[in-house]
DNA sequence: TGTATAATTGAACAATGTTTAATAATCTGT
DNA sequence: ACAGATTATTAAACATTGTTCAATTATACA
């Protein structure tokens, strides 16, 4: 056949990242092949690698826009709640409530990518650090005393159990009698850590 | 050939579950096959199909292998430590450390299994409770009058702090500018959390 | 219009998990 | 000790996977 289509190549990138974000949505990351993928964009297989290196390359893209959206809902959450503690609790659901809705595209954001590229890809990093800033700046103002240290070690602490609490809850793996219960962990974790900061 | 062996069925499983336990260690969960595996122990392919039902069944008995150390390391670290909040923090460093050293042994045991066994299966269940049930004791002796379900949620407030530092720390996405951050956030985490339990 | 260039395909490759018929080794009963 | 039934193990096949590449087709340029 060999038809030819009118898609630049930008056009084709963003085919292919969006239709492979859409497989990952409706069946989770194991399950999507690069045929898959090909046939959803309509041409064959070996295009993708046309455009990029390997289907690694394409899951990178698609966590880009996972994040971005994640950064979304949390600065979403952040605006519409008034004061650090509130703020960073309703952030805290927010990112609960993103690996929920969205729990095959959490996975594939958090699952270690296979070891040939050592060090994350700054891309990610970038936005990584971004959500990081969200929880710095509430902490910022809730003791404009600290070191930028502190400020930044209580950020990664608050965040490590709230992705932990995430992901716990995912693979169901809390074990907790009560429902919901990432909800009253986040909860409890701001709760202490802000009681506990303010003294 | 068919070279029948004077292993037991008994031998055989434990055979297979400890070359496959190597296997991880040394090259990651991702690239350990069935051939590899039964090449391992002196076998063809096939046979391990008469003993487990796929691979996935024998991830399960590694991991519950692993999770039995990783409680092991953790029951140390809580008898050698004097008082609540040193064993608490005792137990998260070697949560830590479990993780750093074992990284392959942790990925495979925490990464989401496929959707066919919704359920995580009930010998995962038990071994997973035990280590929440090592916080719930030194939370119990730190404040004797708080309710079973506070206990509960305490611990598991805890452990999301833990397990989430560990695991962002395991991909490099904690892009802290200080070395060793996941000590230092686990320190930082258990302090809070039980300097605002006291009061 | 003819030729160079680029995009796309189709077919192949090696490797994967898993199944199954055939085979080799052992066990049973006489 | 031998014949027959039973079990353990293999060898080979299957469908899929990611990836590569020569061949083909469509476009751009002269």
């Amino acid at each position: 056949m060999g038809r030819r289509s009118e898609h630049s190549r930008e056009e084709l990138t963003q085919l292919i990242v969006d239709a492979t974000l859409e497989l990952v949505r409706e069946q989770g990351p194991a399950s999507v092949t690069a045929r898959q993928i090909a046939e959803a964009v309509g041409y064959t297989p070996g295009m993708l690698y046309s455009i990029f290196d390997n289907l690694q390359a394409i899951y990178l893209r698609v966590n880009v826009v996972s994040l971005d959206s994640l950064y979304e809902q949390c600065l979403k959450a952040q605006k519409k709640a008034r004061g650090p503690e509130r703020s960073i609790r309703a952030m805290g659901l927010a990112y609960l409530q993103f690996a929920a809705d969205n729990a095959n595209q959490f996975q594939l954001m958090f699952q270690p990518m296979p070891p040939t590229d050592t060090a994350q890809p700054v891309e990610l990093g970038v936005r990584i650090r971004s959500l990081f800033e969200l929880i710095e700046t509430e902490l910022r103002a809730l003791d404009p005393n600290a070191s930028d240290s502190a400020i930044k070690l209580g950020a990664r602490t608050l965040w490590s159990g709230v992705h932990g609490a995430a992901a716990l809850s995912l693979t169901d793996q809390l074990y907790s009698d009560e429902k919901n219960s990432e909800q009253l962990i986040v909860s409890m974790l701001v709760s202490r850590f802000v009681d506990s900061w303010q003294r």
